[in-house]
DNA sequence: ATGAAAGCGCTAACAC
DNA sequence: GTGTTAGCGCTTTCAT
């Protein structure tokens, strides 16, 4: 392997010095057109590629964010991602990408790895294992922007975007029931993620709202998987008190609900069902999902634009703004829209 | 922000020098435990972070090795990400991701981006567009290891790990075959991407092995997508010579080409349909889709245990292996499974 | 077992 | 408009 060239060789190769070749190159005001032009060429003519980790550790910015998600198999954060980079791309930030795979130890070495990395900042979503925040902190304590989307908690005081989830779980209740449903059933997750309890939450009042007996029967508190879905939905029918609708904690879940009112042929929408993400298959099923679409493009969209912001500003954390994105009902097959169209 | 502690700092506090500091962090073996057990503890006192980009500047290595994939929102992709991380992290090497949403001028700027950013090596799986590939020419010049996966190039004398595509296209037709099948089409990509290719000689050599009609009507070529596989099934239902089954490019192709098969009342497996990729939604269709599983996760796997071996020689072009995965068939409803499972 | 010192490639005062 | 120079935080060779 021959050396890399450097700007010292392009420099030699001038007789000029570094400092005029560096400035040439990154677009320094005070240089003759005549300079820069011949320092372009030569560092074409040679080869020559910047080394960005040098200019990082002069210059003290990387042009690196971390993004932490529970895991890019999902496709909700797939596209999340997808347009962070969108977002992000016009202003030369790049991503470098951690997954928690849901476990509170995978985060924290992930927080800790990207400042190692020495990250300009980090977008993260939490795991449902995350009960104690203190890893993020050091995030803050560096004066760097830490931005979270989705699944975030309060107990952080920096800039969020999420969905309005106790919306999300309020419109999805009473979608059921203006859908005729009346005994509506509700499977989450055991863990204290926000989003979770205020989806819960949302659902309790719809209820209460609407004058329709609550039982704790109705919710079911377990994991949130097709499994978990298909288990739920077992549970529930075994009941004596059967619900003729069920609004599952994700699309997964919905999943595996749907699976199980199959087999015993309760096909939806004779018993109802919705889930939550709008994942890539949940329209070609059969019945195709009606969902709550959480918009992870507006989402990752408004994380760049929140990230960039803060990196412009002195001290980023000066106005933390809450963003908040509002649901949207996608109404198919499993809650009887009969001309759902794929 | 208080300024950062560095090895300086910890050295002044031991009133020792930052040589010793360094050999204590970095596990050297001839430091007295008294002197590494005091630097570590100290470390810990005054919160000290390694600042990883100082490392990798002198030391030439970042731990980091890039990924170039088409799109993190294709599971297939996301699959192999997940597992690549897998047997790349007691390694401690680290992902940074970068997608070409299947354009060559995003492909061209990622190893350009990564390479600045000094990765130790790069991992990538071409775009649809790529026919070029002297952009990959630079990572070898620089003597760093190049794996491809899945969408490789036999112009790059490199390691790749792929499917035996041939061996694919050829199971899937006489699978199709064996179930009955007589007419069979086959949709694919315009694009001389390798792999396609092969999957389509393998459906050729299929068909003759088997003695039946060939025809070059039965081959559609256009893109891979929803609306291509209903388009592709539209023109070949179209078609005086009908096919009475249909091997489509991609579980996505694949889908669209059941929904029009659905909507003119010929629901496979009136009209047999088998994929490729084993999509997240595949099994939960209906009718469910039958497929050829790429093993995904073995795939990241053989590209991560090549990679460190690669990373662990002086010339990591030395032995160039080319590593080919046997493809399975996923037998369901959409060739006439009935007792598919879910 | 520890210290001294050079330098990785680049940036940015400060000079002129 | 261009040159000089001092680091950024760390590793590593050569001493001792």
């Amino acid at each position: 392997m021959k050396k890399k060239t450097t700007i010292y060789d392009i420099a030699k190769e001038l007789n000029i010095t570094v400092s005029t070749v560096s400035r040439a190159l990154s677009g320094f005001p005070a240089i003759s057109d005549a300079t820069r032009q011949l320092v372009v060429e030569t560092a074409k003519r040679l080869n020559y590629s910047p080394n960005k980790l040098a200019s990082a550790l002069k210059s003290g910015k990387t042009f690196i964010v971390g993004v932490i998600v529970p895991s890019v198999e999902a496709h909700f954060f797939a596209s999340i991602i997808h347009s962070i980079e969108e977002g992000l791309k016009d202003s030369g930030y790049r991503i470098i990408l951690y997954q928690s795979k849901e476990s509170l130890v995978n985060e924290v070495n992930g927080v800790r790895t990207l400042l190692e990395a020495q990250v300009d900042g980090i977008m993260a979503s939490m795991s449902l294992e995350t009960d104690d925040v203190s890893h993020f902190e050091e995030i803050i304590a560096q004066n760097k922007p830490l931005v979270l989307f989705d699944r975030v908690n309060k107990q952080l005081r920096v800039p969020t975007i999420t969905l309005n989830d106790y919306q999300a779980g309020y419109m999805a209740t009473q979608y059921l029931i203006d859908q005729g449903y009346k005994n509506i059933a509700f499977i989450t997750t055991v863990h204290q993620i926000k989003i979770f309890n205020d989806r819960l939450k949302g659902y309790k009042d719809a209820i209460r709202d609407n004058k329709l007996p609550f039982s704790e029967d109705n919710i079911i508190l377990g994991g949130l998987s097709i499994k978990d879905g298909r288990y739920g939905a077992a549970k529930l029918l075994r009941s004596e008190n059967r619900p003729d609708a069920i609004v599952a904690g994700d699309d997964f879940t919905a999943l595996g609900v749907i699976k199980k009112l199959k087999e015993i042929d309760e096909t939806p929408p004779k018993i109802g069902v919705i889930g939550f993400a709008n994942e890539a298959f949940s329209a070609y099923i059969t019945p195709s999902l009606s969902t709550v679409d959480q918009h992870p493009g507006e989402m990752g969209k408004a994380c760049a634009e929140m990230f960039l912001q803060m990196a412009g500003q002195l001290n980023p954390y000066d106005s933390i703004r809450n963003i908040v994105l509002e649901p949207t009902i996608v109404e198919r097959q499993s809650t009887g829209n009969t001309d759902a169209k794929d």
